[in-house]
DNA sequence: GAGCACTGC
């Protein structure tokens, strides 16, 4: 983040020099319409392409304009932690203003003061405050930046935001929503009746972006485009004037190896070394020319430099490429793919996973004489802006995550991008001149790209949104105005997961149940706890549950570490030369030696992939989370640095809800004993409670491709533990897991091993209870002072059959009876009536006791007050202290208690009336 | 015995 910002924020060298480009911005002929329509409307809506300035200059205008004098605050919302921050930056420049002035606040950090007048934040920071104060008090405006990237948090602001205007314009408190867009597609916001009644006016402002000429291929290669972005980027290289390269392909894999291609292709040494090769080079070349036939590439550069025209273009290109091709396909053939050092080229990959480090590279000038040519995923289309771009190639495709709505099984899939997608990559041309996009798809097909990607929120599991809603009181999700609102499926899963967890309280199960009943269901207490904790609600439940045994530092670590993604570095990529494979080969053999001995020995083995990450984590802060102890093994530095921060955050958030948690961040944090082990993977269990797998059994192994596999409730086919899961060799008979990722099979990734008879024990609510064994009969518990029994059963839909373990026996009539007989037996207070019983006390619960009156006597009496334990029997008789002793007829039990007293009492009153 | 884009609290 530092390495952006100082580069983001070099641009920015001396305050005029930043007044005469703000003067330069279009938007700033528009204050006067923006700010009129701001005056009269509660909301706005403001579309303008990036460079119109619009997120810089519409706080000043507010700000001038004195929607910040009188105490109240103009607020800020962008999508990523790095614009929040840079923004703030730039603004406090532009305007002359301290940090303490123009600030910013992200999850952990922030210089927001007491004087703050303009407070730039991520979105979900404004959605934690509004938890707190729903009307937002603190705030006259409020921007929601980027809203046309659509995530998740900016929908539910928008959809709080719609409710809140109008309440606070009520109480005398206006304010202002400013909805701010790149695109034109706004509908999603100004038509849905439901969010705003009037539509809020569209304001348009003009970007100052510079013309950026596109060029369609002819065909659109339907699997090798990584090899129609070599060519084309070889083409653009040897062809066309300066100016850097930016390629937007899918993933990591795919940057690399064309990374490794081009540097093949156009090799640049630095310095000296560089020039040698150069002298080089151009010998070989002399000699190469006459022996070789002359199918050069340079006979290229005969071609107009500025060739527009794809399609023509194109039939010389495939000609030429359809040998090459081949021979670019098959591998590595150092001498097919000649390489020409006189036009060096210096290629960088970008991607989200990088090391910070490494991604900085970008935004250097490249070294002089080389052109920069920058491999990037989707990173490179909102999150980072790379200058000097003068090109773009784009693949037209990106690599999604799709979750199955019914069985929860993620995977990763490439499709098309949008057209709004499409525009924004070509947009990255002309951020400094006027540039070129080379679309490596048709015009034909591109015509076929839906217009705008879909919103986030239909596209994931929404448990978490719901469960932060319930939590603002909104019990009726389904009538929440999302600008789009997720599928029914989605809301009705999240509500019954919430259920689960014990978030929130389970509806009515007679009589048929609505969709709406189904979808109102209030929060629980434990459910308000959960919702303080900033994670996914499994995670939350186990941080509510983490107090046994001391076990709280190790469940915020493991809580922490699962919700940072990849802590560990990828040694699997494909290497840019022979030596860097040897480097990652031995990089990989010492990190999978470190996990080995993360994941512990003995009973912590059984804690699986949670203890390697436990000890991973435990490790690295031991050694003070340096960068070479993370380098050294196998670590991603970025991803322990964020759960750091993370642990922080979650031990002050714990320590908030339970003031006597006590718990403290301890970087010298020892293993967890045997027996704390055994309470984790007990807590774990609590919170993935729907994601249960057990191993196959040997009866049912009738297709090979079940072995080593797993049943999970949901699925009918196996699902297996990846092979670099701790317990991959293991195999236990239950396990729990992270998450199912489909690859070449459907793997379980963050495995933990759960014992068999826990499961009944703590998720009593996945389970099918039988009647209570006869044997061992029923016993009463002198401990807990309960009537105890053995219960089988059976987890639910897949009807595993589970150990019989030991449970309160079922409420029921036989409850009552068998808590009789245990009173008349004297175990429920110590003291034995049976010398003065007419009856034996297991007459209680003989089928003929009904004709007994004094057995229906005493079992009607603990009916009507609810008596089966000894806790309601002692509420019982505090109610009534003086007729602890009552003889109720002259020859049957005695009993002691005014259960039967008040309800005699009952009946005469009754009978009196 | 493997192959994961991108974010926010």
């Amino acid at each position: 983040t530092c390495i952006w910002l100082l580069v983001l924020d070099s641009g920015c060298k001396s305050w005029c020099e930043l007044q005469e480009a703000r003067l330069r911005l279009p938007i700033l002929a528009e204050e006067q319409v923006i700010m009129e329509a701001v005056r009269e409307n509660e909301c706005v809506v403001l579309c303008g392409e990036t460079g119109s300035g619009k997120t810089t200059q519409v706080p000043q205008f507010l700000y001038e304009a004195g929607y910040a004098s009188s105490g109240g605050i103009i607020g800020v919302t962008e999508p990523r932690r790095v614009a929040a921050i840079s923004m703030s930056h730039r603004v406090a420049t532009e305007m002359n203003l301290p940090s303490g002035v123009v600030s910013y606040q992200i999850r952990y950090e922030g210089n927001v003061t007491e004087n703050t007048k303009i407070k730039f934040m991520t979105d979900g920071v404004l959605l934690k405050e509004i938890q707190k104060d729903f009307l937002l008090q603190k705030y006259r405006v409020v921007i929601i930046d980027e809203a046309h990237e659509r995530s998740v948090y900016t929908d539910i602001l928008i959809g709080l935001l719609s409710r809140i205007v109008p309440l606070r314009n009520k109480k005398g408190l206006p304010m202002k929503l400013i909805i701010m867009s790149a695109t034109l597609r706004v509908e999603d916001f100004t038509e849905n009746k439901r969010l705003f009644r009037t539509p809020p006016p569209v304001i348009k402002v003009e970007a100052r972006q510079f013309a950026v000429t596109v060029h369609f291929n002819k065909r659109t290669p339907v699997d090798n485009y990584t090899g129609e972005a070599f060519r084309k980027i070889c083409k653009i290289h040897r062809m066309l004037p300066p100016g850097g390269i930016l390629v937007f392909l899918t993933g990591q894999a795919e940057v690399h190896s064309v990374c490794r291609r081009l540097r093949k292709a156009f090799p640049y040494r630095p310095h000296r070394e560089h020039t040698e090769d150069l002298k080089k080079a151009k010998r070989a070349k002399k000699k190469k020319n006459m022996s070789l036939p002359r199918i050069n590439l340079d006979s290229y550069s005969a071609l107009p430099a500025d060739e527009g025209d794809e399609d023509r273009q194109a039939g010389i290109d495939d000609d030429y490429n359809e040998g090459s091709d081949l021979e670019l396909e098959l591998g590595d053939h150092p001498d097919k793919e000649k390489a020409d050092p006189s036009i060096p080229l210096y290629v960088l990959p970008l991607y989200s996973l990088l090391a910070p480090e490494l991604q900085a590279k970008v935004f250097h000038p490249p070294p002089a004489g080389a052109r920069l040519c920058v491999i990037a995923t989707n990173v490179a289309e909102t999150s980072l802006t790379i200058p000097g771009v003068k090109y773009v190639v784009d693949c037209g495709r990106v690599k999604k995550r799709f979750y199955d709505r019914v069985t929860g099984v993620s995977s990763f899939k490439v499709t098309w991008i949008s057209q709004a997608s499409a525009n924004q990559r070509a947009g990255r041309a002309g951020r400094t001149e006027p540039g070129h996009c080379y679309r490596l798809y048709s015009s034909a097909v591109f015509g076929d790209f839906s217009l705008f990607s879909e919103a986030e929120i239909t596209r994931r599991p929404v448990d978490d949104l719901v469960l932060q809603m319930k939590d603002l009181n909104i019990e009726k999700v389904v009538n929440f105005p999302f600008p789009t609102p997720p599928s029914s499926e989605a809301l009705i899963s999240a509500e019954q997961l919430l259920i689960s967890l014990g978030a929130l309280e389970e509806p009515p199960r007679h009589g048929r149940l609505t969709c709406l009943a189904r979808l109102s269901c209030p929060i629980t207490p434990l459910g308000r706890a959960m919702a303080a904790f900033p994670v996914a609600p499994r995670y939350a439940k186990m941080l509510a549950l983490g107090r046994q045994q001391g076990c709280m530092p190790y469940i915020i670590t493991i809580v922490a570490a699962m919700t940072v993604r990849e802590i560990f570095e990828d040694y699997d990529r494909p290497a840019g030369s022979e030596e860097e494979n040897t480097k990652m080969a031995g990089k990989k053999a010492r990190s999978v030696q470190m996990r080995r001995l993360w994941a512990g020995q003995g009973q912590s083995v059984q804690l699986g992939d949670l203890m390697v990450l436990l000890g991973a984590v435990g490790a690295c802060e031991f050694a003070g989370c340096t960068h070479q102890f993370c380098e050294e093994n196998g670590l991603r530095y970025k991803a322990m640095l964020e759960i750091r921060r993370l642990r922080g955050q979650l031990t002050n958030a714990v320590n908030a809800v339970c003031s006597d948690a006590g718990v403290y961040v301890d970087n010298q944090m020892a293993p967890p004993t045997e027996s704390q082990v055994l309470c984790l993977r007990q807590i774990v269990l609590a919170g993935l409670g729907d994601h249960i797998a057990r191993r196959v059994q040997a009866e049912e192994l009738l297709d090979p491709k079940w072995r080593n596999g797993y049943k999970t409730p949901l699925l009918d086919d196996p699902v297996f533990i990846h092979p670099s899961s701790a317990l991959h060799k293991t195999l236990p008979e239950f396990v729990v897991y992270q998450e199912i990722m489909e690859t070449t099979k459907m793997y379980m990734r963050g495995v933990c091993a759960v014992q068999a008879e826990w499961i009944p024990k703590l998720l009593p609510q996945y389970c099918h209870f039988s009647a209570p064994e006869e044997s061992p009969a029923p016993w009463f518990c002198p401990l807990s002072g309960r009537v105890k029994c053995h219960q089988q059963s059976t987890f639910y839909r897949v009807s595993w059959k589970l150990p019989a373990i030991e449970m309160d026996y079922p409420e029921g009539l036989e409850h009552y009876k068998l808590f009789a007989k245990f009173f008349l037996e004297g175990q429920v207070t110590f003291m034995s009536y049976s010398r003065c019983l007419l009856s034996s006390p297991s007459t209680m619960l003989k089928t003929w006791a009904k004709l007994q009156p004094r057995t229906e006597a005493l079992l009607t009496a603990l009916v009507s007050e609810n008596v089966n334990n000894r806790t309601s029997l002692e509420a019982a008789w505090k109610k009534d202290e003086r007729c602890k002793l009552v003889l109720c007829s002259r020859v049957t039990f005695i009993i002691l208690h005014n259960i039967s007293v008040s309800c005699f009492k009952k009946k005469n009153k009754e009978k009196k009336k």
